[in-house]
DNA sequence: TAAAACGATGCTTTTCGGATATCGTTGGGG
DNA sequence: CCCCAACGATATCCGAAAAGCATCGTTTTA
């Protein structure tokens, strides 16, 4: 069955007869009895009714009709909704982000801004931690992230855009005094009771940050541990402990927590884009948006 | 643009390149490929992006390859509607009854039988006028229907099956005392206040009443119009005046009602089965069962 | 670096849809 | 009542288009 065989009969239900149905659909008579003829041989049953003057369809062949309007009519629809989407005005994007910190940076304007833009392009947005991510849009599964960088961000047909590189800074409650305003030196910090991030969530990050702790001859305390920065925060302002956290935290710095440089203390967090090396045209409109910046 | 389009684009699409596409559709390799650079002419805007080894689908390939699903299914569903139709396993038949009377005869046992053996098949009862049904059956808006024999049945591709002759007989409240328990003299009814069909509602019927009454002697006194003959006899019953009725009346006889035969007195009331000569498979199917009995 | 896998292209074969001419049937009009 | 007009079906031919075959270029992988 094609959809020849649907358009002709359409016409015939139309029209109410095969020669008006071939007029308007110039061709000659016999070619569309002709292929009405096969189309009911496929089906098995018939579609009209020949009665030596003009046809009236069978009780299928209206319910058939019915249904041959509304497939050619969806067929019209799918062809202009993937033109759509051809065109850059419509379609979906996948974007992952990450639901704690680096909120505060260029992102929301870049989103925003891509959003007014191409106003038919859903942007779902999808909170996922930086590992997630990279897998995800390794597999497709998103077309975009915005992580900090990882070590399994090398290799395998992944772009990475780096946007901006933040750093720790020790958090404490507001409750703890340290006599003075400036940086902490590594001894005021050490033996401090602290909220850490569960190793599972982020090894990289967990290990980079015991590392640069212990080269300042800091033992680590962990008091609790957390999944996400805004959880450590809160338990930080609830006194459990100081912390380590992103600096970007300081933009907008939770009721009850003071941000402290530690002197020598240092790890680094690379803030990067990424998506495949082959992107859709529409994933490519986005990673021009956000670039363009 | 045909089905054999979207069934290849699907099958690279489900399998993830043109030869395994191929494969499964039993065509050649090169076959797939010039079928989806057609599509692709025609619609304007490219499905794949080669990329020497293998073909990735583009954003809007993405989408069309969903909405090519959804019509393939689409197609199927259909085929297996316009199937059950054709087997009589489904469908819908629009038959016209009255609403008054006479759905004391065989008519309920009937359609209950039908509905019981073609439970696939959706019955829409439209209560409607003689008249009405007439002129709906002749226009195809009704599929068949259970009247009463009128003028306007001559003739145009009607087909009446002839069901039961019920006559008129007077209905009178209880309250009305005549004295003795048989058919009334037409003396005796001349002069009653009579509730009567509005004459707009069924004419002939009217007319034929009237006739009747005066061959007898007997002036009718209106004492109320009414439309229907449920309201007739709920006028009866209320006392308004005595009616002429359809003897089918007295098979569930109104609380409050006398029916009385009068002697002399007789407007045969036809009540026929009607469709068009040339019904449906489905059609055909009620009518078998309607006269089957 | 060579081989294998994949899709594209050129050419031939075959299938199928369309055009023309004609026939059978039916319904309407003189 | 009969003939004509209208409609759809059929037969045959022709052309378009889809499929098959062989081959080429490219890329990935061993």
């Amino acid at each position: 069955m094609e959809l020849r065989h649907l358009r002709y009969f359409v016409a015939i239900a139309d029209h109410g007869g095969v020669r008006p149905a071939a007029e308007r659909l110039n061709v000659a008579q016999p070619a569309v009895s002709r292929q009405i003829k096969d189309l009911e041989a496929e089906l098995g049953f018939g579609l009209l009714r020949r009665q030596g003057r003009g046809v009236v369809l069978t009780d299928a062949g209206k319910v058939f009709a019915e249904e041959a309007r509304a497939i050619l009519g969806r067929t019209e629809e799918a062809v202009e909704k993937a033109q759509r989407v051809a065109k850059g005005l419509g379609g979906r994007l996948k974007i992952g982000l990450l639901e704690n910190a680096s909120w505060a940076g260029a992102l929301p304007r870049a989103l925003n801004r891509f959003a007014r833009t191409h106003p038919g392009i859903q942007l779902d947005v999808v909170p996922l931690a930086s590992v997630a991510q990279i897998e995800a849009v390794r597999e497709g599964a998103l077309d975009a992230g915005f992580v900090y960088r990882q070590d399994n961000l090398a290799g395998g047909k992944l772009v990475v855009h780096p946007l901006a590189t933040d750093d720790v800074v020790l958090a404490a409650s507001i409750d703890m005094v340290f006599g003075h305003d400036g940086a902490l030196d590594p001894a005021e910090v050490d033996g401090l009771p602290m909220v850490r991030f569960r190793r599972e969530a982020a090894p990289a990050y967990f290990d980079r940050q015991t590392a640069a702790l212990t080269a300042l001859g800091i033992e680590p305390q962990t008091a609790q541990l957390a999944d996400n920065e805004t959880t450590i925060l809160s338990l930080v302002s609830a006194g459990v402990g100081c912390a380590l956290v992103n600096s970007a935290n300081m933009q907008r710095p939770p009721r009850g927590v003071q941000f402290r440089k530690v002197t020598g203390l240092s790890v680094p967090l690379e803030f990067v884009f990424i998506h495949r090396a082959n992107p859709g045209s529409l994933t490519q409109l986005f990673i021009d948006t956000v670039l363009a910046k």
